[in-house]
RNA sequence: GGCCCAAUAGCUCAGUUGGUUAGAGCGCCAGCCUGUCACGCUGGAGGUCGAGGGUUCAAGUCCCUUUUGGGUCGCCA
């Protein structure tokens, strides 16, 4: 068993101790990271999450520790007394903060006892992320994993300092609330108390914070918890957080505006990073045409170049059809790639397969010179164009898609990032920040067969456009936009619409029934009738911006306990079965 | 739901054309060592080759199924 503390206090943490605490006497506790045995000294390497400090155990100093440090193994809880001690000049440790004292252990308790992890707390080991996973209050230990969520810590500090300056309040809104349809599935909470009925768990509080403004809070944030049962990526748990900021009296301008200033303070207390204000802008359709996606990453350029005009009248079947139907022909400039084996060449031709492309074509070009598998179809001036459109100059590669305007954005985009990355084109010490603004209200859903929201049902259309929410739906554009930070959205929002007569003509375009709406959202078209100040909003993936601001390649890395893919918790074994009982109660018969 | 990658010692990995007793580094255990800091030296222990089935005289290796982890498309207002 473990000694006890006896009153024994901490004076000082392990990376803090410094030439200026020479000659003091102090009490450090920790864990051994490593223990070097030379015989007659001993020496370990004591850590804690400021870092790591040497104590020296000699039987000079004190035999007693001297004689218990014999037993101490990697991982073991330790309390020592001891003296600070300068190091002489051969012996300075470059390599750690406190590599120029150590302490000469007077005394040891040990406070716990470790059994051999099953791999080094260190971070230069790479782990299996199962295994990571399964022991993941050892994972945390490593000084990378602590620096990230104290990071993330930093982040929700300065955000809640900027935001209580500025007059925001923060509110809490509850977890088990309606199911609403609409977006992603829910989490569903069986209902003890009335058979049959459930709670859903929050994708996000986006009407309550309505509903808040409708209150008269004016300013409300929360860091909340959101959850959406749908499969997961990288970028994607079952429940992520969420700074959910919305405020009353204001149009796009000033939510824009507040919020940029929010983030510009954010990265300089928590990076040191100067970020230029105002952000620049893009609009929807303008990102689309330039980068293929939304979410464009402006580290670096090869933008797209639409070339539909050059091959109007093109012989070549593929352009041709892709013209007819009513879509484009678009390219990039894959800048020194024309040289790229064949092998490869045709792996990028599955590569563009999976986002829906029906092929890819490529032009070399070369000093003397063009050589692509089309030349036999499109004549020289084409070529010409082509290569002119896309300042191609010798050595270049030149990849062009015809398709649908959807497929061809959405490939070239993926296209253009691959090879951003393959060409180093990617500063990776770069912030690049954007707004995209001007989003679409609505979109066609194939599947349901009606027209459905975005972003969210309750986003406003542009003033000039509210008399096409019923002739042309799809020209109407929102009040809507999304922060971009290097190709990731890490916020989005919208102004709401606060009239009910409005919402009303938006829950008619989406095919709902006044009758349903109502059944659904009556509590909202309710609470409109009673004075809805203009109101709107954001909300960030803190998750996501943890994540980028670490360098981090996935969520799980800035959250202490994720979930793997498969939504599971290796550590508790979540989700798990229960009790018999537990499902009477619930009125719950599992069928399976 | 589809596609791709991976699974061999505690950890990270190697394992040839299917062929003897499955290896390495780190870690672990024991001994020695008073200036190491990824200490060193000597010795040792440690394996359901993810699981099940099949082909074969013979399977870590080939085939099928399956489980788990990761990536991705769909999905994620």
């Amino acid at each position: 068993m473990g000694e006890q503390l006896n009153g024994l206090k901490r004076t000082h943490m392990c990376g803090e101790l410094t030439v200026e605490d020479v000659g003091k006497s102090v009490v450090v506790m920790g864990w051994v990271q490593r223990r070097r045995d030379h015989g007659g000294l001993v020496f370990i390497d004591l850590r804690d999450r400021t870092g790591i400090v040497q104590v020296v155990f000699s039987s000079n100093t004190s035999s007693e520790a001297f004689e218990k440090v014999q037993s101490v193994r990697s991982e073991y809880v330790l309390a020592i007394e001891g003296k600070v001690v300068k190091r002489t000049p051969e012996n300075i440790n470059p390599k750690i903060a406190t590599g120029e004292i150590e302490i000469y252990a007077d005394s040891l308790k040990i406070l716990s006892k470790s059994e051999t992890p099953p791999f080094p707390i260190e971070d230069k080991s790479n782990v299996s992320e199962a295994i990571r996973l399964k022991y993941r209050y050892l994972d945390l230990r490593r000084p990378s994993m602590q620096k990230n969520l104290m990071t993330r810590f930093k982040i929700t500090q300065v955000v809640r300092d900027f935001l209580n300056r500025n007059g925001f309040i923060e509110v809490e809104t509850p977890l088990l609330i309606k199911s609403t349809p609409e977006g992603a599935r829910d989490y569903l909470v069986p209902s003890r108390i009335y058979p049959g009925k459930f709670y859903a768990l929050p994708q996000s509080p986006q009407l309550l914070k309505q509903l808040l403004m409708i209150s008269g809070f004016d300013r409300y944030y929360q860091i909340a918890k959101c959850l959406r049962d749908e499969d997961l990526r990288a970028d994607r748990q079952p429940e992520f957080t969420q700074i959910d900021i919305e405020m009353s009296f204001v149009e796009e301008e000033d939510v824009l505006e507040i919020n940029e200033k929010m983030i510009a303070e954010l990265f300089k207390e928590t990076l040191n990073i100067e970020v230029p204000l105002p952000f620049k802008r893009l609009t929807y359709q303008e990102a689309l045409e330039r980068y293929g996606t939304d979410k464009p990453d402006l580290r670096f350029g090869m933008e797209l170049r639409d070339l539909s005009d050059i091959v109007s009248q093109s012989e070549f079947n593929v352009f041709k059809n892709a013209l007819k139907n009513n879509g484009s022909v678009r390219g990039i400039n894959a800048k020194s790639a024309a040289s790229m084996p064949r092998r490869q060449l045709d792996e990028l031709v599955e590569f563009v397969k999976t986002y829906g492309a029906k092929g890819l074509l490529w032009i070399q070009v070369f000093e003397d010179e063009i050589k692509s598998p089309a030349s036999k179809f499109l004549k020289e001036e084409e070529v010409r164009g082509i290569v002119r459109r896309l300042d191609a100059k010798a050595g270049d590669l030149i990849l062009i898609v015809a398709d649908k305007d959807e497929i061809v954005f959405d490939a070239l985009a993926h296209l253009r990032l691959a090879f951003g990355k393959r060409l180093n084109l990617i500063d990776e010490s770069k912030y690049e920040f954007l707004w995209v603004v001007d989003f679409p209200l609505l979109e066609y859903d194939e599947k349901e067969k009606r027209y459905v929201a975005r972003h969210h049902p309750f986003t406003a259309p542009k003033d000039e456009d509210i008399d096409l929410l019923e002739k042309e739906p799809l020209k109407v554009r929102a009040k809507a936009y999304d922060m971009v930070l290097n190709g990731v959205e890490i916020g989005g929002g919208s102004i709401r619409i606060h009239s009910s007569d409005l919402q009303k003509r938006m829950f008619k375009v989406l095919g709902f029934s006044e009758e349903k709406a109502w059944e659904r959202f009556g509590f909202l078209m309710e609470a409109f009738k009673y004075g809805a100040p203009p109101h709107g909003g954001i909300a960030y993936g803190l998750d996501r911006l943890a994540m980028i601001m670490t360098g981090s390649d996935t969520i799980r890395d800035v959250i202490a306990f994720p979930k793997t893919q498969n939504a599971v918790c290796l550590m508790t074994d979540a989700p798990s079965e229960v009790s018999e009982e537990q499902l009477k109660e619930l009125h719950i018969r599992v069928d399976l």
